[in-house]
DNA sequence: AAACTGACCAAAAAACGAAAAAGGTCAAAA
DNA sequence: TTTTGACCTTTTTCGTTTTTTGGTCAGTTT
């Protein structure tokens, strides 16, 4: 009982800071105003997490939690082939960075002045990449549908390709030819790696 | 006499200017420092320029046609197959890219707050760009070399990773890995485009 | 006439200090 | 156990002044 409701608080601290950080990005954001959100004081804040570098971390490692959730889905989707889960995977993936601003807000802060507070949390989402990217294309080996001269490098130029891109993407706010690229540059890649029957 | 001499001193400011926009950015260079360095008064500019963004945009123009001539050079090359040009054109436009500072800045500030007065050269530079590549996987495809399904779309997905790495590879100081990471892209991209016979 | 100067201007940026707001702490209250 | 609110120190913000900057131009030099 009281460990649900102390879950409960935690949970609508994370929730309410969300909100704030997609809005003003994490400077912007002052630890008063999540507290007055909750109509809390601010101090209690700091009953939870230890400071706000701390409390936006875990927004984002619940957003990217979420991410990674949604992308396993499409890994353990029986039904599909390598190539189709290569595929669908890229796509996802880009689509819904798209909706955790966070990931946006660390990509630019990366580019000009890094947030170093972040770094775990990025790597294991870049972890995350990688080994999905690996357990896709050692799949596609192993039934034939993909074939690589060294897999261990065609992961890190695929990793290398899409967080290229991610920058292209995430921080270019062309919306009307954001679906188009995306779509042409995963039929690129798809096309690339399969084994060609011609 | 009197043209030659108008000539080595514009190309004096040029060269000048080069260096001071390179070492301190276009902001953070004055109009008088690039006057002082040729111990002449700061009027003297305006009688070759216009003003401080078109001596930018000067600068710009003859560091990114250098660049061209260099990437025309391996383009005329009779003795490179169409793979072999694609390779060498990728490796060394990024190659010589990085010794382009004004590129860098206005990749950097695209991504920020644009520099809409040098949206004209850079678009210049992107159509030289994609005319290469279409030229190249033309050739590509004519010798049985290469093989698309719509060669428009596969130049102008190249375009789009090659313009997205530039931000990577260009604005983060990974020194290290660079000169490994442009070599697998590649590789990667040849890879990928090329007819497979297996 | 072509090339250059340097005083001059309006506008932008840098410097500065005061005031406000920020992150964070903690003893006490609930 | 959870929450409060006064309190501290450090940053940010803001308004002002000062300096510097980009740019002009009448006039000098070559």
């Amino acid at each position: 009982m009281v460990k649900k409701s102390q879950d409960d608080i935690k949970n609508l601290i994370v929730g309410t800071a969300k909100n704030l950080f997609s809005k003003f990005g994490f400077q912007k954001t002052t630890m008063n105003e999540i507290a007055q959100s909750i109509h809390k004081a601010k101090g209690v804040l700091y009953y939870y997490f230890n400071n706000k570098e701390d409390l936006y971390v875990e927004v984002l490692s619940r957003e990217l939690g979420e991410v990674q959730g949604e992308l396993r889905k499409i890994l353990n989707n029986a039904k599909l082939s390598a190539t189709d889960k290569l595929e669908h995977f890229i796509k996802k993936r880009i689509q819904l960075l798209k909706d955790v601003p966070s990931y946006s807000e660390i990509i630019r802060n990366d580019l000009i002045e890094a947030y170093n507070f972040t770094e775990q949390i990025t790597k294991q989402f870049d972890d995350f990449l990688k080994n999905s990217l690996m357990s896709v294309l050692n799949e596609g080996e192993e039934n034939g549908s993909m074939t690589f001269k060294d897999m261990n490098i065609t992961v890190e130029n695929l990793f290398f390709v899409l967080k290229s891109s991610d920058i292209s993407i995430l921080l270019k706010t062309e919306y009307k030819r954001f679906e188009k690229t995306v779509n042409s540059l995963t039929d690129f890649i798809i096309c690339g790696i399969s084994s060609r029957t011609m």
